[in-house]
RNA sequence: GGUCCUGUGGCCGAGUGGCUAGGCAGAGCUCUGCAAAAGCUUCCACAGCGGUUCGAAUCCGCUCGGGACCUCCA
């Protein structure tokens, strides 16, 4: 069975062959760590971790390389106003790596919460200003760049001009033709510079006041937005990698621009395979500053939004996005992410308690229908991934696996009915699936002996109590242990479980 | 205005032309001291109008609605 993603350069899905099995390299645009994360930045960095450990589930040796934007024009907000009062304290100045550091953490910290897997490696912009200015300086000499007041500017019309002889077009992986958006431009600073309006910076003269600045053959200044993208996939995946990843709002110009750039320097497409993810929308748009409904993981986590109605949790956050497949649309609000909350507790009980257990299934399994049923919707997760990763597809599966365990456990359906091979070949996908593959966690992750030690020390005395016929201390167990977040479960054996908030 | 995507039940979402994904919510039932949990059953769909087809949520056209991008904004 074979792979299968959608390709924006061929707008189709194709079968995935990396370039040197069983190597694959992935570049994925990383964060501008100018301020803290948001909502918008969970889809991606799941998305591509997904696809990270699902390659590596397949047996590949994935280098996975995605870049901190740590270069650029920064300022911090509400920070401008307070460096004039107090210039003279060089402790007060904004210090540009502080700030780049701060958000870094942050950054490290949500992706860490969401349990996202950290990438092989994670260049920041700052560390290849040289590999950078080697890159420009390649570009100016092959004569598809030039200076401009200290700038350097990409020849937008000259490089569409030779390379739509070879078939690879300016705008090839957003479908954009070069004629038809000179008109549309609109105006923006230093306009004057360019020799075309289409034409993008690859090198910035940094003014004054700018924070960020470096020396360079055209003076002081900083890299273009594009470049260190090219610099840093083309150092660790080589002039031509298997997959480059990143939201749809980077595919023009970001991406546009990359292919440009590292066509000329290394005479080749830089990535045979390019993935993109949807948006996530809030009440139908797309989050943004201009949009004024930016939800920054911290709020989502705490539940201090005014959107919000509650906290979610980071596995909650993970699993709704999951529910979804990545290149669609994903509109957020509380009611769908209350639903994948109740959901995802539902799924992992079930899980948990399969797992645990040792003596299900019988040589002589009684059903040989639900057998095959089983058997069919675990064969069913590979497939469904092999096609663009339809991790929604993968979970509805999971859901209907979720009954017949619960089933089980209830005794509505028999130990025995299920063989001991498919319960094991069920038990061992799960936990691939559910653990390595999409990253979920469990419930009770967060576990601690001592607090157990109580818990269960009051589910006895409730069994006591209940077995007098003592209800009122019984009810009043189960309910103040309900308020502080425990919630106690009779089943069906007379046992007592609990879940924690 | 240009390019592209999209419109599925109360909400979120899968959907390869024929066999009503799945989750949450609602209703009923079973279990239960009561509840919760769990299980079973069930209600509610394919924006509108045409067309192709034996048959369309799925293909085509039109209308209406929504979204993304349009070069420094990450």
């Amino acid at each position: 069975m074979l792979l299968k993603v959608y390709n924006s350069l061929t707008r189709k899905k194709e079968v995935f062959v990396p370039l040197n099995p069983p190597y694959v390299g992935i570049y994925v645009c990383g964060p501008t760590v100018s301020g803290e994360s948001h909502l918008g930045h969970t889809r991606p960095y799941i998305t591509f971790d997904v696809l990270f450990r699902y390659l590596t589930y397949l047996g590949y040796k994935v280098r996975y390389v995605r870049n901190i934007t740590d270069a650029g024009h920064f300022e911090e907000e509400g920070r401008e106003a307070e460096d004039k009062i107090s210039t003279k304290a060089t402790l007060e100045k904004l210090e540009p790596m502080e700030l780049v550091q701060k958000y870094t953490n942050l950054f490290h910290w949500a992706m860490s919460q969401l349990n996202n897997l950290a990438p092989s490696i994670e260049p920041t912009a700052t560390g290849h200003i040289v590999e950078q200015i080697e890159m420009i300086k390649k570009i100016i000499a092959d004569g598809y760049a030039y200076e401009s007041n200290g700038s350097v500017y990409f020849d937008v019309e000259k490089y569409n001009t030779d390379y739509s002889a070879k078939n690879q077009p300016y705008g090839i992986l957003s479908g954009r033709v070069l004629e038809d958006q000179v008109e549309s431009t609109r105006a923006l600073d230093n306009q004057a510079e360019k020799h075309n309006k289409s034409d993008f910076a690859l090198w910035k003269n940094a003014p004054p006041e700018h924070i960020m600045r470096w020396q360079s053959p055209w003076g002081e200044g900083f890299p273009g937005w594009h470049i260190e993208c090219s610099a840093m996939s083309s150092k660790y995946l080589g002039d031509e990698f298997d997959i480059h990843g990143g939201g749809m709002d980077l595919q023009f110009p970001h991406h546009e621009c990359e292919i440009a750039q590292s066509t000329v320097c290394n005479h080749k497409m830089p990535a045979r395979f390019w993935m993109h993810n949807n948006m996530i929308t809030i009440n139908g748009k797309k989050m943004g500053k201009s949009y004024n409904n930016v939800i920054k993981l911290t709020e989502l986590f705490s539940g201090n939004h005014p959107l919000l109605t509650q906290a979610y949790a980071p596995s909650t956050v993970r699993f709704f996005i999951l529910q979804s497949q990545y290149r669609s649309q994903l509109d957020f609000g509380n009611e769908g992410l209350q639903a994948s909350e109740k959901g995802l507790r539902r799924m992992m009980e079930a899980f948990e308690w399969l797992m645990a257990q040792n003596n299900i299934g019988s040589s002589e399994p009684t059903d040989d229908s639900l057998n095959e049923k089983v058997v069919k919707l675990v064969a069913e997760f590979d497939e469904f991934m092999n096609d663009d990763i339809n991790t929604a597809k993968v979970i509805a599966n999971i859901f209907e696996l979720v009954p017949i365990i619960n089933s089980i456990k209830d005794k509505h359906i028999a130990v025995h009915a299920l063989s001991t091979d498919t319960v094991a070949l069920l038990k061992k996908q799960l936990q691939h699936y559910i653990i390595d593959i999409l990253g979920l966690q469990g419930s009770k992750s967060n576990h601690n002996n001592k607090l157990e030690g109580v818990l269960q020390l009051l589910i006895n005395i409730r069994k006591e109590a209940k077995g007098r016929k003592d209800f009122v201390t019984s009810d009043k167990i189960r309910n103040e242990l309900l308020a502080l977040g425990v919630q106690l479960k009779d089943e069906k054996d007379g046992e007592i479980s609990y879940t924690i908030d």
